[in-house]
DNA sequence: ACAGGACTAGACCGATCGGTCTACTCTGCG
DNA sequence: CGCAGAGTAGACCGATCGGTCTAGTCCTGT
């Protein structure tokens, strides 16, 4: 039972790191196989078809973020924009050990939102997600007064996350991790009360 | 001479909203040529393969968003920071009548550069020249005391265009114009002197 | 022991991809 | 007039794509 998902999971595996780099059309299934050694039946068994795959790629991606959010948010010992600013700075780092590719949801979300409303739908509702969590650390923050009183930390939130895609998307164009840091410092700069 | 370039303009322009929405991978020759009832003979006659097409179209697409630049922000009657600030409410408006299909420069930008470093350099550079031309326009608004004397009008340009390229990204999986709002309003309200 | 499902294995398929090639048409110039 | 080059036209090509199919192996419950 353990095994059998062992060829499932480097399928997934290798999928988060290939379609990273590669995105969705320039991945071929032969050069997926071929990096995991795995044969195409086995690859039809356990995925429907690439888009099932690419779909369920995603979900592995997201028990990471999830996991990392995890980690970051509920760590009581530091204040909520300090938490919230720790996961970024981790997402950073993971960022860089991957050569600043960037995020797999912009990425994925960016080349087939126009031609599949399954992706579309599917990316948005990740971004949603995060979105969602972080905005109630943020509301933690407001009501301890680290943000303005009538911020809206929904709306702080979302665009935090919007913000960080565009800077991921110039940190993968120049492979540096400066676009994230400017970012962040001006964020945080601007989103505390003084 | 004139009509000779007629075919290729007709395949640039229908680049721009092809590529637009299908990224580059997705984007068949067929499906191009069909679109603008061009012979394969053509295209290719005009253009060495598909790439140097793309990069082409890139090319195109700059000349719209410098032909913005320079009715905006050359627009004296209004104060830098209105400038700036009204080229990105046009850009906007444009999205709009695209249904929010998002930037070319981040599509391409994104599905490209983990597997081109040609595409990766041209999208960089494309960037670099846009937050250039802000940047000049900002450093009037730090001379005007309308940003903080110590900003540094270079990197908040940059920041600019990164944040915009990320609510670009999200209008494009809402199919709405909100994010692109909701991060100019944040921008020019941390970046202004109150 | 053996039946049956999960899984591996890879040959095979039609469709479509980007790209080439040859033939033809049109136009301006000597 | 005629010819040279630009541009049009589309048949054709090999490679590769995602996906199917059949056969075989292995593990598990009875």
């Amino acid at each position: 039972m353990e095994q059998t998902h062992a060829t499932k999971q480097g399928l997934l595996d290798a999928g988060i790191a290939m379609l990273l780099k590669h995105g969705y059309h320039d991945l071929g299934l032969q050069a997926l196989l071929a990096e995991t050694g795995t044969p195409k039946g086995s690859f039809y068994h356990h995925f429907r078809d690439k888009e099932d795959f690419a779909l369920q790629v995603i979900d592995e991606y997201m028990k990471h973020v999830h996991a990392g959010l995890d980690a970051c948010l509920g760590d009581e010992s530091l204040p909520p924009l300090a938490r919230v600013r720790g996961f970024f700075e981790n997402v950073r780092q993971s960022y860089r050990g991957e050569g600043y590719l960037g995020c797999l949801l912009g990425g994925l979300g960016q080349e087939l939102s126009g031609v599949s409303e399954t992706f579309r739908r599917k990316v948005e509702q990740c971004f949603a997600e995060i979105a969602g969590r972080i905005a109630a650390t943020l509301e933690e923050a407001r009501r301890r007064g680290d943000i303005a009183a009538d911020a809206d930390p929904k709306r702080l939130a979302t665009l935090l996350v919007d913000c960080w895609e565009g800077a991921a998307l110039r940190s993968r164009l120049k492979g540096s991790g400066a676009p994230l840091g400017a970012m962040l410092d001006f964020y945080f700069r601007a989103a505390t009360v003084r």
